[in-house]
DNA sequence: AATCCAATCAACCGCCTTCCG
DNA sequence: ACGGAAGGCGGTTGATTGGAT
């Protein structure tokens, strides 16, 4: 199309699509297929661009398509799958039969964009905005982090799969500049019963660089753990570099452990005991940390899998570029023994 | 009833990738 | 291996619609 050469040769018509040519171009594809979209113009007799006829039946006449407003289970799997490989349209339409790229593109601008900024989460990242960058007129939800009165503090969720000792949970990766700010632990609310119910292990850290400042302090890059912290430094994974969490968000809100998957959330101590809008939002990343969870299993499963046949990676059995993505995820980086992992190539390598 | 404005959505544009000779 | 053609995709634009004033 746009100075395509398969246009340029002949007037091609743009704009909307009359009933007339859709009539045409449905009937010359239902009987002969598309085959080549160039040469569907000339043989369905319309003067339209083969892209453009290409568009017009993928976007609005082939049968399958799924017609009216999106559902909310619809619009989760947007979010879900958005959080994971960013603005990938044609891939997250993929997870929707029947809807095409350009429906949730603009199912996405208009709507879930502004629901997620509503909430005070970054739509590119999907992680909270830190307050001083919020828009001054955002919801109520963002007001309560920001509120001077309450001390910012971090929940940190592990979320153990297996019945892990105590002594085994590490912390989460962290990147240098930040844990050597600011987090020092205020509460551990499940460690007397973790046996019991090791899924629920909150541990709550007080953001002591942030305290109420709505984290615009700056922070020394070169100082070293607090005193509470140091007696399990020697479970930290350490990072030689900031550069290795180029693929972090700025802010650094959605960390990824190795043995454990831990989220790290925003959240203000001392909330109401009813479910506010910072409770709802991490009920949110919580269901989302899930599934990103779900996927890094799938990739793990899926990479052994191949091993186990000792055979090339088959792009029918696994997605390579969705277990990419995946590893490139919210930061998601993987480290096993001393390595870090940042791409599919290291991934597989490590295993 | 007229006007304004924001939301929505179809379609275009241009770049990148894949295919094929 | 190379280059041109075609397809695929994400970003953007502009027309339309509907609600508010």
């Amino acid at each position: 199309m746009g100075g395509h050469r398969c246009c340029s040769k002949q007037k091609v018509k743009k704009g909307l699509w009359s009933p007339e040519e859709d009539e045409k171009l449905l009937k010359h594809i239902t009987t002969h297929g598309h085959g080549s979209w160039s040469s569907i113009p000339k043989l369905a007799g319309l003067q339209r661009c083969g892209k453009s006829c290409r568009l017009r039946w993928i976007n609005y006449l082939r049968p399958d398509l799924r017609r009216g407003s999106f559902t909310e289970e619809e619009e989760q799997i947007i979010i879900d799958v958005h959080r994971i490989l960013g603005n990938r349209w044609a891939q997250i339409a993929k997870h929707l039969p029947g809807r095409t790229d350009n429906e949730v593109k603009n199912f996405w601008n208009s709507c879930i964009k502004k629901k997620l900024l509503s909430q005070g989460l970054d739509p590119t990242t999907h992680n909270l905005i830190p307050c001083h960058l919020r828009a001054p007129n955002s919801s109520n939800n963002n007001k309560m982090a920001c509120n001077q009165s309450n001390i910012p503090v971090f929940t940190l969720n592990s979320q153990m799969t297996s019945n892990v000792p105590l002594e085994n949970i590490k912390p989460p990766l962290l990147p240098n500049n930040y844990h050597s700010t600011l987090i020092q632990p205020i509460t551990t609310t499940t460690t007397s019963d973790y046996n019991q119910n090791p899924i629920n292990n909150n541990i709550v850290w007080n953001n002591i660089a942030n305290n109420n400042d709505c984290g615009q302090n700056s922070y020394d890059p070169t100082s070293t753990f607090p005193d509470v912290i140091s007696s399990i430094e020697d479970h930290q994974r350490p990072i030689s570099s900031t550069s290795e969490f180029e693929l972090l968000d700025d802010n650094y809100y959605s960390l990824w452990g190795t043995t454990n998957n831990y989220t790290v959330e925003e959240t203000t101590f001392g909330a109401p005991a009813s479910l506010d809008g910072n409770q709802l939002q991490q009920v949110q990343n919580g269901k989302v940390c899930e599934m990103e969870i779900e996927k890094m299993n799938e990739v793990v499963m899926g990479i052994e899998e191949n091993i186990n046949m000792d055979s090339s990676f088959d792009s029918s059995s696994f997605d390579l570029e969705f277990a990419e993505s995946t590893l490139n995820m919210s930061g998601a980086i993987c480290a096993r023994d001393d390595h870090l992992i940042s791409s599919m190539d290291d991934f597989a390598w490590n295993f």
